[in-house]
DNA sequence: CCAACGGTTGCAAACGTTTGCAATGAAGCT
DNA sequence: AGCTTCATTGCAAACGTTTGCAACCGTTGG
């Protein structure tokens, strides 16, 4: 009854505007529009509104081999550092006209491995891979194939690839730094995972900082991953272990709440009976009971220079790697103080 | 000199394993791979292996008319409230073999039509919107164009198309008996914008309510948007012109918290002074100062229906909208208490 | 008046798949 | 032996664009 035709393509317009239809394909692309008769342009242009015409996206990429958009992926979107860092990526994708793929790993190699081949099925132009692990055989794989990559938040040790990293040496130490000025002398660190380059980073750039500053008693644990229950397993072995430790530096801001709980249990109040200093200042940090001083990392920015990088790479895949170093600053809240009177 | 061959074709491994490229189009394509003589099948699949071939799905999806991946634009994943359900439909449609395209609309109108326009050019199958407006109409244009569409925490007046959505309405009520239970009399709600469902239901209910138990003071103030910022501006009016009031139902979590810095700065303490009771209860909600009474909505579970039901509606475009709402449940915590004793 | 030219437009060949249909050959049945 | 049936594979036509090349036309300069 209805002529119920399915919705329009390029050759409709083209009939209706009694054009050619590659005139039709030439007038809806903004490149090549300049070379229309001005009149025409417009016609087509009109009728193409008209008609509700909106451009098959597959047969424009399958022709061009770009699909404009990027694969992303998180460890975890509900970990409250990625949110940030996605919405800049998002925000620079956007105006540079790509779309997002998005989607979570939660750490696991298989899921990443189908994940991004799905995405490079669908014919992404590039990857954000915010899940790297420091030997991480996927991003090896991947710089193989020749996709244009970078890496976000994590780095691999051998390089060759572009990473946009939060300036971890440099933060733990002003961390530790902190928690001495303060007076406190027997420190611990809970990192995160050694596996990726923040846990290694971090954890590296602790050792140094408290051999540097002769420090007496120190500990120094790996939580199994970057969040509050990790934190809290670790923060229990911690505490029961080296009762002494005054004051502890922490992997992230969720590991830090986790040990925060711990020693609440514990009976050992922070700030009053234990300091700690988390990473990132992640939304909210600063609303927590107590509130968190930290190291703040601007994960937006984290997420931007990470896409303008991506975008470069797409449009000179020969461009050489670079790594950029975001440098995070401390903010001091209440989860720090001196050490008890009694040290 | 290499022979640098692009990435190999369904025509490539279709030569090597000498057999018709419809033949290894149907090999490599697990629906039709069982028309195929189990030898030809192995034989095909291992050359492919071989080649490191990766099928185009640009090519498919045009061929298919199905590209296999669903758009979803919340208002801000940077909003705590969004990454779980994000990470709950992510997780089905994984699971189904789609592909997420994330975007942040910002409450912008202008800014979700492009979005979802750029998401209908690739073709995305279906829509996941949780930015909708009571009469926004985006979504009428869409529904119109017969996506499958469904609708995520916020849903529009005029039914019609599915959507996935707290019990608003009994959530504010049990927030408001929660207050009333613990010896308050004199109420207010700071919700979100009314041009959205969850506002105005909220609100709706709240109205009702203390209408039904019979209370003497009221007031409803309305955030500009579902943030801290908001609640805190939104909360400074209430201070200041309903000094009495006692208990108040917050829209979210977040304007709940800018609601209790907003008392703070005026002296005013959360829960001895004022209490407060939030909605959602997002991440850290129970870490916060003072640990937040809230309303949980299982977010996780929101946008693993939502998918389903989008799943459900792919398939079967002609099925009928439905709307599901999901229940909350009150969690107390440490922003409610009685009423100051002078009361 | 002719040739060259620039501005517009049309032509047709891709891009890499999927899939209805036909062809082939082997096996089963009467 | 001849006919049917079935399993397997090949053929070729799409799917909806983009784009190098050629053609056309009215101008312009010599």
């Amino acid at each position: 009854m209805t002529p119920d035709r399915r919705s329009p393509r390029l050759k409709d317009v083209a009939e209706a505007a009694g054009v050619h239809i590659s005139t039709a394909s030439r007038a809806l692309n903004e490149r090549t529009a300049a070379l229309l008769n001005p009149a025409t342009l417009e016609r087509v242009r009109e009728t193409a509104d008209g008609l509700g015409y909106r451009v098959n996206g597959m047969a424009r990429a399958l022709k061009t081999r770009r699909s404009m958009s990027i694969g992303m992926v998180v460890p975890d979107i509900t970990n409250p550092f990625f949110p940030p860092v996605v919405r800049g990526a998002e925000d620079v994708l956007d105006r540079a006209g790509y779309s997002l793929l998005l989607s979570s790993s939660d750490n696991d190699l298989g899921r990443a491995r189908r994940q991004t081949a799905a995405m490079l099925e669908g014919q992404a132009d590039g990857l954000l891979l915010a899940m790297a692990r420091r030997d991480d055989p996927l991003v090896a794989e991947l710089r193989a194939g020749g996709t244009p990559l970078v890496l976000v938040n994590r780095t691999i040790d051998r390089g060759g690839v572009s990473a946009v990293i939060p300036d971890d040496f440099h933060g733990a130490l002003e961390a530790v730094e902190h928690l001495y000025a303060l007076g406190h002398r027997r420190l611990a660190f809970v990192g995160g995972p050694l596996s990726t380059s923040n846990g290694a980073r971090r954890r590296a750039s602790f050792d140094e900082t408290v051999q540097r500053l002769g420090l007496p008693e120190v500990a120094a644990l790996e939580a199994v991953a970057f969040d509050e229950q990790a934190g809290y397993a670790a923060a229990q072995t911690l505490l029961a272990e080296h009762p002494r430790i005054t004051g502890v530096v922490a992997g992230n801001d969720l590991i830090a709440v986790g040990i925060i709980v711990a020693a609440a249990e514990r009976g050992r109040n922070c700030p009053r009976d234990i300091s700690v200093v988390g990473f990132n200042d992640m939304l909210l940090a600063g609303r927590l009971q107590p509130p968190l001083t930290t190291i703040r990392i601007p994960q937006y920015d984290v997420g931007t220079r990470a896409a303008e990088l991506l975008m470069a790479l797409v449009a000179d895949p020969a461009r050489s790697p670079e790594t950029v170093l975001i440098s995070g600053e401390l903010v001091v809240r209440g989860s720090t103080a001196p050490p008890p009177a009694s040290d």
